[in-house]
DNA sequence: ACCGCCGGGTGCC
DNA sequence: ACCGCCGGGTGCC
């Protein structure tokens, strides 16, 4: 919390603890599984290295003592506190009276008072230092006029212990050991039993801790099963858990319930578990999280949301348009229609060829016409009728309210929206609550095609749902026409490089009506730019879409709840110290807060959830077989002396010990292994680690590095942002990042800039860059390709499979993608119609791809090249029912999660899935460590031992070596 | 009276 | 603060 201390130090003490100044960790400490499935060795070992972070991360610290103290000044500050709530303690060095001053706030961030001033003299020093964090709870007193008392819990690393300890004794004062850690707390005295050393956590045995998670979502859905019908708007008929899904949503946005934990007790709003209280009703919390499984719906019932609950369960009053009402191209007359003569103000379609039917509907701000009401009175009136076959049962008065909300202000403010684009208050409709009209959603770009396609789909082709995408260079910046939309679709690079280029990020100056992050766990990380600029997005509902929230690790909820400022709980203190470290410590109490909170905000189904003893979907069977592939006596050769080169390398590592600070090394080892299991073309020219020799020589080696690694096609992440790599370069020390994390890591640590995986100095200057895609030695795919076992087995099970049908499609995965180039030459020979779909595509040449192979006319390709990584979850490949794995992952997720683009909702045939494992070779260690790791996941939610893990991670490449 | 005692003024850091 | 502390007023009882 160190930086979160002095940011928040720096300002007045008016509001101490505001949210937007909470910890900012100077690189992310990465969990064992990574959310996305995607987890790289190298996040792993980020998260073996010693001393993993400067921050006193609660999971990293022990109670090092407590004691007594008082809290003075009240009378002087409104901050009110109860018996028994917690406080937070934050320096105040710009004190003039005192340069120790650390001031006590509560829950809500109002000052409550000081610490006395000779208590506060020894704290100041720990706290400035970081020698330890600082909690306190104020167990009676609390109504006292002029000073109460505070019980103090000092927390730290073990070896910071005495130092504290000997600075309080200077002061003369004594560190208690408490076992019950505070009033509201409960921690164990383990420091007392001699283990606090490294071990900084005594779980729940693992059974238990799994018994509890899965709890956490069976119970959620007995209340959640009552169904809503979707406005007329939408095309699609919902399936029964999607007409639920809505109705829960609904429910969430409509509500008036105070937020979870929130009591109201004699007038006074209480938070039974900080035990804080205002007068003010805490701000309601409209939204959650929609955790469904992927392929359940979400997106289909997100857009029937966005037309179903405009306010209070009545749809958005929409234009409707003449035309059929299948859903269809001839909407593009109406966008066409409807182009704005104002060149500023006009919303132009951004011009790419299978987008452009979407873009026609993107409105401009003109759409609201003058002959607007009028027309929309009749349209809607139509749709009101209509819908009371539908259970969304209208009466006309109510629903007149709802349109004369709409359109009588629309009137008014249309004008003003032209000329003064820059009120933030949608043209329709300023009256009643905000005025908001519009839903922004925030999607990474893999999916951004699928929201287009799915509101083509799934809206009714007759109506006008304006849906402005927010991409591209050519996008309107004009808040006027941004707040005239029903929807506005963006990225969340697009939001972060807008909002980092401060001058003017339009999307912050809407008052939205909602917003919706699309795979929203993207914003786990808290320093990624990306998280900030969702963080500062104003808007009244919030929605988080995620299959996996909180699969990884209990912090990236943190993360959530601050979006969806659920209170306390967006402040990283209050979220450690109520629910992220009782959980993680085991305490009972803990886990059942979790549980309420979540339960509170989230619905989570999978595909095999049952609702009242029905399953909640069908899915076709997914059967799997192990295809082992023999090398041929050539191949084996070549693999036994690659084998050799690497285990010489990495066994002096091993009796070096220096095998993780070698790690880039051995990860290219085993790349090369694995490459050779795929075919002797991918096996790359690299050196072997030596002296650094020459600076020239070292950057060709860090090159040949950083180039071996971003073209391996493994997962390669930045483990600051967690990211795909962005403007990569590598440090002399040989680890990768985005460049413009690192150079953030350097700027704030200046010369003390440590390699946030190995801890090895850095500078700026020494960083290396990716020299970019250089015209690579295609030799392989020349004239004198050859073949390889592995691709020999493909071609045999591709061509076995056309002569049985024809018509089945088959998706062909590799983490290499130099292995998809190479078996681009026999499927040309043998005359197969393919598609390729990898990292290195456009958004345009993408959404080509994806809708060339979903595509089921004759002639259509029917085998798609995918790249492991390409596209991320929510790819829709449900053509495909044939899934051949050409090389097994690092991660079993990430393969399931490929497997999971076809079989999902939509998909009609059987899935079968071809795994080729070579014989005798690292691919089949991979596959124990597949196994090994899906015990550890099982396992992850636990107190993480890191001496364990990184034991577990050597033994991994003992395994892989066979050393 | 270079003290003690009384009682009003006062009070975070 | 129904305290402590400070400092001015006061001075056997």
């Amino acid at each position: 919390m160190q930086s979160a201390n002095k940011s928040t130090s720096a300002r007045t003490s008016a509001h101490p603890l505001n949210p937007s100044t909470s910890a900012l960790p100077r690189y992310a400490f990465i969990d064992f599984m990574d959310v996305g499935g995607t987890v790289t060795i190298s996040q792993e070992i980020a998260n073996l290295t010693e001393d993993g972070g400067q921050e006193l991360e609660a999971e990293e610290s022990v109670q090092i003592g407590s004691i007594q103290g008082s809290v003075v000044g009240l009378r002087y500050y409104t901050g009110m506190v109860n018996k028994g709530e917690m406080v937070s303690l934050v320096r105040e060095p710009q004190n003039p009276y005192d340069r120790n001053a650390v001031v006590v706030a509560n829950v809500y961030g109002s000052q409550v008072g000081h610490i006395k001033k000779e208590l506060a003299a020894p704290m100041a020093y720990i706290m400035d230092n970081n020698l330890a964090r600082v909690e306190g709870v104020v167990p009676f007193g609390n109504t006292n006029k002029f000073t109460m008392p505070v019980h103090l819990t000092f927390w730290g690393k073990e070896e910071k212990r005495e130092a504290v300890h000997n600075q309080m004794k200077r002061y003369g004062f004594r560190l208690g050991s408490d076992l019950k850690g505070g009033a509201t707390q409960t921690s164990s005295g383990r420091d007392l039993l001699g283990l606090s050393s490294k071990i900084s956590a005594i779980p729940l045995t693992v059974e238990e801790l799994k018994n509890a998670f899965d709890k956490l979502f069976d119970d959620l859905m007995e209340d959640k099963t009552r169904e809503m019908e979707p406005a007329e708007a939408v095309f699609t008929p919902l399936l029964p858990h999607q007409k639920q899904a809505l109705s829960w949503m609904t429910s969430r946005e409509n509500n008036n319930d105070l937020p979870p934990f929130w009591e109201e007790k004699n007038g006074l709003y209480f938070n039974v578990l900080t035990n804080f209280a205002v007068k003010e009703r805490p701000e309601k919390v409209l939204g959650g999280i929609l955790a469904d499984d992927m392929g359940l719906g979400k997106t289909l019932t997100t857009i029937a949301l966005i037309v179903s609950n405009f306010h209070n369960g009545k749809p958005l009053p929409l234009e409707q348009c003449e035309g059929s009402s299948m859903p269809s191209t001839t909407r593009k007359k109406a966008g066409s229609k409807e182009k704005s003569g104002d060149p500023e103000e006009s919303g132009e379609p951004v011009g790419s060829s299978p987008l452009k039917r979407l873009h026609a509907i993107s409105a401009t701000a003109d759409t609201i016409d003058e002959d607007a009401p009028q027309k929309k009175a009749k349209t809607t009136k139509k749709t009101a009728k209509k819908s009371k076959k539908g259970a969304v049962l209208l009466d006309d008065v109510d629903f007149a309210a709802a349109l004369e909300c709409t359109s009588s202000q629309a009137v008014p403010a249309k004008k003003s929206a032209k000329k003064s684009s820059g009120t933030g208050k949608g043209p329709s409709g300023a009256g009643g609550g905000s005025g908001a009209r519009a839903t922004l959603i925030l999607c990474p770009l893999s999916v951004l095609s699928n929201w287009l396609d799915q509101f083509e789909q799934h809206i009714r082709a007759d109506v006008t749902l304006k849906v402005y995408l927010y991409y591209g260079p050519e996008r309107s910046r004009s808040v006027g026409l941004l707040s005239g939309q029903d929807v506005v679709l963006t990225t969340y690079n697009v939001l972060s490089s807008d909002f980092g280029n401060k001058a003017s990020s339009p999307l912050h100056k809407v008052n939205w009506l909602r917003v919706v992050l699309d795979e929203g766990h993207v914003i786990r990380n808290p320093s990624a730019l990306q998280s900030k600029a969702v963080l500062g997005l104003q808007s009244e509902r919030r929605w988080i879409l995620s299959g996996t929230p909180i699969q990884n690790s209990l912090k990236d909820l943190y993360m959530l709840m601050s979006f969806l400022k659920l209170k306390p709980f967006d402040v990283k203190e209050w979220w450690n110290r109520i629910i992220q470290r009782p959980v993680t410590m085991g305490d009972r109490f803990g886990l059942k807060n979790l549980q309420a909170l979540v339960k509170g905000i989230t619905l989570r189904r999978t595909k095999n959830s049952k609702v009242s003893g029905r399953a909640l979907v069908q899915l076709p069977a997914r059967r799997v077989f192990v295809q082992h592939v023999t090398l041929s006596e050539e191949e084996r050769e070549e693999y036994e002396e690659v084998k050799r080169e690497g285990r010489n390398i990495v066994g002096s590592y091993f009796q070096e010990g220096t095998v993780m600070t070698n790690y880039a090394d051995v990860l290219a080892i085993l790349v090369r292994l694995r490459q050779c299991c795929c075919h002797p073309s991918l096996v790359g020219k690299y050196t072997v680690a030596g002296d650094l020799g020459t600076p020239g020589e070292l950057r060709e080696r860090l090159i040949n590095k950083i180039t071996l690694v971003l073209n391996s096609g493994s997962d390669e992440e930045c483990a600051i942002c967690l990211e795909s790599l962005r403007q990569p370069v590598i440090t002399y020390c040989a680890h990768v990042y985005c460049r413009p994390c690192i150079c953030e890591v350097i700027r704030s640590e200046k010369e003390q800039a440590k390699c946030p995986l190995c801890r090895a100095q850095i500078k700026t200057k020494e960083l290396v860059e990716y020299p970019g895609e250089e015209v690579e030695a295609r030799s392989a795919t020349g004239e004198n390709w050859q073949s390889s076992s592995k691709v020999d087995a493909l071609m045999s099970n591709l061509l076995k499979l056309r002569n049985e049908d024809p018509t089945v499609k088959s998706l062909v995965v590799s983490q290499f993608t130099r292995f998809l180039d190479v078996l681009e030459v026999p499927l040309r020979e043998y005359g197969f119609s393919f598609t390729r779909l990898d990292g290195s595509m456009n958004q345009k040449t993408r959404a080509k791809a994806i809708q060339d192979f979903q595509d089921s006319s004759p002639g259509s390709p029917t085998i798609m090249l995918l790249s492991l990584k390409a596209g991320g979850v929510g790819l829709n490949l449900t053509a495909a029912s044939r899934v051949f794995l050409m090389d097994p992952a690092w991660n079993p997720a990430a393969e399931d999660q490929c497997v999971d683009r076809c079989h999902r909702l939509g998909q009609t045939r059987d899935v079968v899935i071809t795994k080729f494992i070579v014989k005798d070779s690292v691919e089949e260690n991979m596959v124990k460590i597949q196994k090994k790791k899906q015990e550890l996941v099982e396992k992850a939610f636990g107190g993480k031992n890191t001496q364990n893990l990184k034991q577990a991670r050597i033994d991994e490449i003992r395994t892989l070596m066979e050393i």
